[in-house]
DNA sequence: CGCCGTCTTGGACGTACGACCAAGACGCTT
DNA sequence: AAGCGTCTTGGTCGTACGTCCAAGACGGCG
């Protein structure tokens, strides 16, 4: 392997880790199999992290990333509140059809953290940005049109019913396979949301 | 350890196997320590089982009946449809409340199944198993009250709707640990899908 | 009592894993 | 050119795992 500094090869395992956890899952992404695919030395991961546990800190810190990134920047934009909503749930659930692998692995690696004492504050560190980025959906929804909007119920509920919706529809579909019928019951999610907010 | 037919042993070690998995979760479940939860020599596994599959297809069909037996036991009785309703909730979010680590095994048995192409079927027909139930829970809502009510939406896409609230509220509930907001968010599922209910 | 199928058990085998190390190669600075 | 910090690498250590086996103990039936 040609001389390279540590950092950037941190970042290579990292992705190699997270290409084989896709595919295969996370328990298969040993050391050796992480190297493999990065195509280095067995050796260089422990030159490269403290311990394997290091490793999956980062992995899940740029997993979450690439998730949030998706459905936040679609529900700014024109239309109406409802139009909008629609919209952003749709721009999730497609990033879910199309790269359904990346999502079980999401969630795989959430369970394996929860397990582990020292990562368990990452995964609560997971879910507490999925939830304040459903607040800031929730509020970027009533903030446009220049219009202000209240909710029948309170933004912290509302925020839950969101982030656990999106979650359950996910792992429905990722265990039970149609894609449709989820859809819709998103779409029911979308419309009883939009049926909550009324003009303060 | 004393003479017992091979089937109570079965029995024991599944019981044995789901308390370590509740405990230290399913990695932990190791021949070795399941043995020693039910206090027999590592031998009599293998007698038992032609393999640690085997026993894991059992374990995942014993835990699913557990949770299913409770929300419906509920949902039949007097009261509004929509107390009703709320009361079937209720007794599963209870469930929940009270044994948290059990639930958790639920995902992470479904998750581990999903990734063995041994157990993938189990896997499905666990989650087929789950929308079923809810079917049942739906239409048992509509028949009650000697009234024929029917629904703003198909009921196999409420059937799916349901499935993943409770699913996904329980799984925001695990990693977050706000027992509170999460059963008010499963309050405000109850009023909308009484509120999609209508005399026909 | 003696047979035979069922059950019991301690130990062993091969494999795979995370972690570690020492010896050397590289390349920038002085 | 010499020195030195950074990086590279193959090999190895101890541990833990799933699985298997052979030798024996038990107990119901003829």
């Amino acid at each position: 392997m040609s001389r390279m500094a540590a950092g950037e090869r941190r970042e290579r395992l990292v992705d190699a880790a997270i290409a084989v956890m896709v595919r295969e899952g996370v328990s298969a992404a040993t050391t050796r199999a992480i190297v493999a695919e990065a195509d280095m030395p067995l050796g260089s991961f422990h030159y490269c992290f403290r311990s394997k546990e290091e490793l999956l800190g980062e992995v899940i810190e740029v997993i979450t990333g690439h998730t949030l990134e998706r459905a936040l920047s679609e529900v700014v934009g024109e239309g109406e509140l409802e139009e909008r909503l629609r919209r952003g749930m749709r721009a999730y659930w497609q990033h879910v059809v199309e790269e359904p692998d990346e999502h079980r692995l999401t969630y795989e690696l959430t369970q394996y953290a929860a397990r582990q004492s020292g990562l368990a504050v990452v995964a609560e560190r997971q879910y507490q940005t999925y939830l304040a980025a459903n607040t800031r959906l929730i509020e970027a929804l009533t903030d446009a049109e220049g219009k202000r909007l209240e909710w029948d119920a309170p933004v912290p509920v509302l925020a839950r019913y969101v982030t656990a919706v999106l979650d359950g529809v996910t792992l429905l579909y990722l265990n039970e396979g149609n894609a449709a019928a989820a859809g819709e019951a998103l779409d029911l999610v979308a419309l009883h949301v939009a049926g909550l907010a009324r003009r303060a």
